[in-house]
DNA sequence: ATGGTTGATCCTCAA
């Protein structure tokens, strides 16, 4: 079962992108950020003319997150429990069953939370928080999980390709890297670091200043497994392509298939 | 240090 995440940056802008790489990647499940749209405004038809089964969890603007699936969508849940007044759109969850076993997926859209320090970025460690509440929760289930999406998280100095400009951003800060570092200490494997351990992994070009062209890029896209999850793992990729076609999104599709 | 682009919306904000 092939399962992708990416960061469309908005859906009506994006279908026709999304749906020509639906047709040449041909996943099984999709997960989507940054839809900017809300449910009823979601261009639901040609997704589901693929043979794509869809739910939504949008909001007006911004953020926003779907799931895409070839197969049902079992026991689908929005937004991260923990806070009832956080009203922005940046989680859901589904089942999706294979032939032999089932797996959980968690799609999120992590708080970019520039400008640090401040207001957004307070918002965005809590919301860290809040997740690796449920990531315990998860992984005490021990049953195949995955939390793949945007985590506007750089893990490591490799990760970036000038480090040493984002040390003051959300994005990098130390205590960014140490909220991250404390989620995949639970028990969750980092799939591209653990399968893909050589070549170019970064997942997100800003469209300034010539990003794409000097490859000045970063990885802030991640699949987090549960043991039971990365004892399936078969393949991953990045769809570094993409970011060279038409009306590209600033990020790119990263995935892995595991053996369900 | 600066400047640079895109999307959604209603002109500025978020990224």
């Amino acid at each position: 079962m092939k399962i992708a995440t990416w960061n469309i940056n908005g859906i009506k802008a994006r279908l026709d992108t999304l749906l020509e790489w639906l047709k040449q990647a041909e996943p099984d499940v999709a997960v989507l950020q940054e839809i900017k749209s809300q449910d009823e405004g979601f261009p639901r038809a040609p997704i589901e003319d693929l043979g794509y089964n869809l739910e939504t969890h949008g909001q007006k603007g911004f953020n926003g997150v779907a799931i895409l699936s070839k197969r049902p969508l079992e026991d689908v849940s929005r937004g991260l429990p923990g806070d009832d007044s956080d009203e922005q759109a940046r989680w859901i969850e589904a089942t999706v069953s294979g032939e032999s076993a089932a797996v959980r997926l968690c799609c999120l859209y992590l708080p970019n939370g520039n400008p640090a320090p401040g207001p957004k970025y307070d918002y965005k460690l809590a919301w860290m928080a809040r997740m690796r509440d449920r990531a315990a929760e998860l992984l005490a289930l021990e049953e195949p999980t995955i939390m793949l999406g945007d985590y506007n998280v750089i893990p490591q100095p490799e990760d970036a390709a000038k480090s040493e400009s984002w040390e003051e951003d959300a994005l990098y800060r130390m205590e960014t890297r140490d909220a991250y570092r404390r989620l995949v200490a639970q028990g969750w494997t980092d799939a591209i670091r653990a399968f893909d351990p050589v070549g170019e992994r970064f997942t997100f070009w800003d469209y300034q200043a010539g990003a794409w062209q000097r490859n000045n890029g970063i990885r802030i896209d991640h699949l987090l497994l549960s043991p039971q999850a990365a004892d399936r793992v078969t393949a991953v990729g990045i769809d570094r392509d993409t970011r060279d076609w038409p009306k590209p999104s600033d990020h790119v599709p990263v995935w892995c298939e595991i053996d369900l």
